[in-house]
RNA sequence: GCUCGGAUGGUGGAAUGGUAGACACGAAGGACUUAAAAUCCUUUGACCAUUGCGGUUGUGCGGGUUCAAGUCCCGCUCCGAGUACCA
């Protein structure tokens, strides 16, 4: 009977999905565990044969860990909004939620086919209203809470109401854009509007006037994760810096618990690190400089404090709200140029020329320290959002700020002892301070901190930690993302909607691009405006009525959806809350994240920041989202060449190319196997190679290969579907796992798929002889039979845990060519063989589970231990070595103590050879079987 | 520039400091077959020997620690990823 893998894996999955084998509910009675991939944005391009990798992980460890007794979580979901398909929609006018849908059921019937054990009952999309209900319910969450830095948490804004009432903010220590302070009386002699105006600078989601990363081909704003080199991460249009008027997420308040938090969860070091970096802590001082004769006060950040006595100019950054009271009327017209200048300028422009420019404002900062005066200029290599947007510049101690100095000739003073400053800066913390005053003697080290107790004690500034983290900006000008549950009323002020009003559901539009007006989509709708007598969306065109506000016209960015998509899989389908308490207690957080790097400074930091949000306002019991995570390397692609010969329609075999003049092409890499081309499907493949003539050698065409990204241009994308087809799911799955280790980028290659099916042809030809079933049970096994299982067992139990997938299936392939060898059907042998192998090939498994009488799912069977006694050997061989050099094998009984195994390495002939008579001077014996003796 | 990875046969990759190259692909040879496919067997790091045993060398480069180093330490080279005027 043959392996008929198309038959069985399409039997049992519909068994599955009927019996509904992988639905879970909360069972006080077992552990939890909960494993969790990242959600796929579903593209129109469906899957490719990378995609299901980390996946297939994770299907891997959650059933494991399902057999280990644990109750396991496992759900998958869309991450559905987003902009291709609005991109798509504007293009050809389907409503992206169409498309979306189409997609999704496309990404099903993929995923499908591979056999996962998703509890679909729980699936998530994002852009649906019962989802992202909760994601405008956080929302407001965050827009009615402020940052308490004391309590180091965040609370509602009505107690910091109450504060000022009563202190104004004296005592206060509160996260917010620009420090305030005022007392009780300033408080109450302020308007309504005017209160909503301060309290709009402490709350957690708040309208701020920022610098956004604005791109116009897309006509919206982005984060600092959505622009990657100065063009936007999708669709690669430029990006240029813009202040617009922008809801944002004060995730800078989290800055240090993001930071500290990272010390509790199990993720790899170079994740963490990428996050401190882009958190970046830095410990400095804040420094106050007076303007000569005037009385301007202004703040700069620095970490060197030590450096103070060779300061010789100041810069402040273009963007810079000093720039317009610093400039003295005869440098206005420079200045003006110049600010024009680094206006045009896109963000890219100024990272790909870094040509030293700037200003001189023709105002001088007084040193407060020293009291110099030191001219005030004005260059776009100090950034706006960083620090106060001023520095001190030290050229003698900073590259950039020694380039600028070189540039236009202004002093450079050295203040390290030894340090040589003709040609570059010195810029490392460490030597003997010079010309430095009261610092001069000191290490800098030290100097570092005697300058910033002096600044303390002077009232010159104060120490101050900075974060390089910024908020993040909330505002995308699109349609298809989540709507604000937010109106402005008479004032222009911004409300929410009543909580028993959400979700505030996305309206229709006619078009999907900007209005005439400039304004975001949203404002084509004809249904948009609050109606806050009852309660209710109402027609736009009824504003004028005094209690009919318009609604929000911006819509919530990508990572709005995905920031808490894995508490709401703990209770999908509650209406009433985030997740009910009870949920929460028994799931807790992630155990087990899967996903790609790609997201480290995205998605992994909004989820931490929205998690510890909810956490601090009681919604879910854990600080941190994902306890462990592992980053699945990405599958590549591997494209496959033909050479044509420059002016023909003739092709040479790779190793004839050098003789000719040739161009490389790529070849549809379904139509190439092990690196040979198959002619005649070349030759339909298009029709302009339809008369192409080939030189080949040995009768044979050979493609050269490369790796490249795996794409429809290269044409080196694979279909799991056609693999699945010609394959089955369970080699697919066995074979992405055996392509190497998990955490590495490796490139797909069809060629030795054949490997991993033949394994499991060999494995069911245990079962099965020509005609019928060969199994046997009841009949002992013997010694090198038990000892080939358990040393499986051991083997692939330590290796899950690990997360060394391809070792484990090496491990199988050994186990079965042993058992075939030994002529093993013994069901005792087979069934736990079948048992540990379910988790990877769930298909056949769950066959020969059955096969073998069982009744329920393999997936409840218990994962089986294995029995040291099994493994232990009569005979011992161990490698005898002379001074570390191996001569000779010696087999010894494993009961044989340490001197008989010396005395047994000496009396060997091939011994005396080595020792050549001399009594050795040691002998080592390890239970690793070497003897080494060193003569 | 900084941070983090990595470098092992023709290829993907194995090796708690203990006989390097498991497992698989590919290749070569063979069995079965009219033939092919499928299946099975043998060989397969390199070099030398090959009538048999065998020998030498070998994990990017140079040092070091150790009885013993792909693995640990120091110094390089190259490749990949992330990040970047962050004061």
């Amino acid at each position: 009977m043959e392996y008929n893998f198309r038959e069985i894996e399409q039997k049992w999955q519909a068994n599955w999905n009927a019996d509904k084998v992988y639905h879970v509910t909360e069972d006080e009675s077992r552990p939890k565990y909960y494993v969790l991939d990242m959600f796929p944005y579903p593209s129109g391009a469906g899957l490719h044969v990378g995609h299901p990798l980390g996946y297939i992980a994770s299907d891997i460890y959650s059933r494991y860990k399902r057999e280990k007794g644990f109750n396991v979580l496992h759900p998958m979901g869309y991450d559905a909004y987003g902009l291709p398909a609005e991109q798509y929609a504007i293009q050809t006018g389907q409503h992206p939620a169409i498309t979306t849908e189409q997609n999704i059921k496309r990404y099903r019937e993929q995923l499908d086919k591979l056999g996962f054990s998703f509890d679909w009952d729980r699936e998530v999309q994002t852009c649906n209203p019962k989802y992202y209900h909760w994601t405008q319910w956080a929302f407001i969450k965050m827009f009615e809470s402020y940052y308490c830095k004391q309590a180091q948490q965040a609370r509602p804004i009505a107690e910091l109401i109450e504060v000022f009432e009563l202190q104004g903010t004296k005592g206060m220590d509160i996260a917010c854009t620009e420090e305030l302070s005022f007392t009780t009386d300033v408080w109450k002699a302020k308007s309504e509007k005017e209160k909503q105006e301060v309290l709009m600078n402490y709350r957690i989601a708040y309208l701020g006037d920022t610098m956004v990363n604005w791109c116009p081909a897309l006509g919206t704003v982005l984060a600092n994760d959505e622009v990657v080199n100065g063009f936007s991460e999708r669709g690669g249009y430029p990006v240029e810096q813009k202040v617009m008027r922008q809801w944002c997420l004060r995730v800078s308040a989290y800055a240090q618990r993001l930071l500290d938090g990272l010390d509790a969860i199990d993720w790899t070091d170079s994740l963490k690190e990428t996050q401190r970096n882009w958190i970046g802590r830095s410990e400095g001082a804040e420094l106050q400089f007076r303007v000569k004769d005037s009385d301007i006060e202004f703040t700069i950040f620095t970490t060197r404090a030590d450096t103070i006595f060779g300061v010789t100019f100041m810069v402040l950054a273009p963007e810079s709200e000093l720039v317009k009271p610093l400039t003295k009327p005869e440098q206005q017209a420079e200045v003006n140029a110049y600010l024009e200048a680094t206006k045009k300028k896109t963000e890219r422009d100024r990272i790909a020329d870094r040509k030293v420019t700037g200003v001189f404002t023709g105002s001088y900062a007084i040193n407060p320290v020293t009291n110099e005066a030191i001219p005030v200029w004005i260059s776009d290599y100090v950034l706006a959002g960083y620090g106060t947007g001023a520095i001190m510049a030290v050229p003698g101690h900073d590259s950039r700020d020694y380039a600028f100095a070189k540039h236009f000739n202004l002093p450079i003073v050295n203040l390290i002892e030894g340090a040589d400053i003709s040609e570059e800066s010195f810029d490392a913390k460490d030597g003997i301070m010079i010309n430095s005053g009261f610092l001069s003697g000191l290490t800098v080290k030290e100097a570092i901190k005697k300058a910033k107790e002096y600044i303390e004690e002077k009232g010159l500034g104060k120490v101050k930690v900075n974060f390089r983290l910024r908020d993040a900006i909330f505002s995308r000008q699109r349609y298809w993302g989540e709507p604000f549950p937010i109106y402005y009323d008479a004032d222009g002020l911004p409300r929410p909607l009543p909580y028993d009003k959400l979700p505030l559901e996305l309206p229709e539009v006619d078009k999907f691009l900007p209005t005439v007006t400039g304004e975001p989509p949203l404002g084509n709708a004809t249904k948009w405006a609050w109606d806050i007598v009852n309660r209710q969306v109402v027609e736009t065109s009824m504003i004028d009525h005094k209690t009919i506000f318009p609604l929000e016209l911006n819509t919530m960015p990508g990572f709005a959806g995905s920031s808490a998509y894995y508490i709401r899989y703990m209770d999908p389908h509650n209406d009433k809350e985030l997740v009910s308490e009870k949920a929460d207690q028994y799931w807790q957080n992630v155990d087990l994240y899967l996903g790609g790097t790609e997201h480290a400074t995205g998605h992994l930091i909004y989820s931490r920041y929205w998690n510890k949000f909810l956490y601090d306002i009681g919604a879910v019991c854990e600080d941190e989202p994902f306890r462990k995570l592992i980053n699945q390397g990405m599958i590549q692609g591997r494209s496959n060449f033909v050479y044509r010969i420059n002016g023909t329609n003739t092709f040479v075999s790779l190793n004839l190319k050098d003789n000719y003049e040739v161009t490389p092409l790529h070849v549809n890499v379904n139509i190439v196997s092990n690196d040979i081309l198959d002619i005649e499907a070349f030759r339909n493949w298009n029709p302009e190679y339809k008369d192409a003539e080939f030189i080949l050698e040995d009768g044979k065409y050979l493609c050269g290969w490369a790796v490249e990204k795996m794409s429809k241009s290269m044409f080196n994308v694979v279909n799991p579907d056609d693999i699945v087809e010609k394959y089955g799911a369970d080699t697919l799955r066995l074979y992405e796992m055996f392509l190497g280790p998990l955490e590495q980028s490796k490139p797909w290659d069809t060629n030795g798929i054949d490997g991993v099916h033949r394994f499991l042809k060999k494995l069911w030809n245990l079962f099965y002889g020509e005609t019928e079933a060969k199994w046997v049970s009841g009949v002992e096994p013997t010694a090198e039979e038990l000892k080939s299982i358990h040393k499986l067992i051991k083997k692939v139990s330590y290796d899950i845990e690990h997360f060394s997938f391809n070792t484990s299936v090496s491990a199988f392939m050994i186990c079965v060519n042993e058992l075939t060898s030994l002529k093993c059907s013994k069901k005792e042998i087979l069934e736990p063989l079948i048992v540990i192998l379910a988790p990877f090939a769930p298909h056949i498994a769950e066959e020969l589970w059955h096969v073998l009488g069982n009744k329920t799912t393999v997936n409840d069977a218990k994962w089986p231990d294995y029995k040291e006694e099994y493994l232990v050997e009569n005979v011992v061989t161990y490698a005898v070595s002379f001074n570390g050099k191996t001569r000779f094998n010696l087999d010894l009984p494993a009961e044989a103590t340490r001197e008989e195994v010396e005395k047994a390495a000496l009396s060997n002939e091939a011994a005396a050879k080595w020792t050549e008579g001399k009594t050795p001077k040691k002998i080592i014996v390890v239970p690793k079987k070497i003897i080494n003796i060193v003569v």
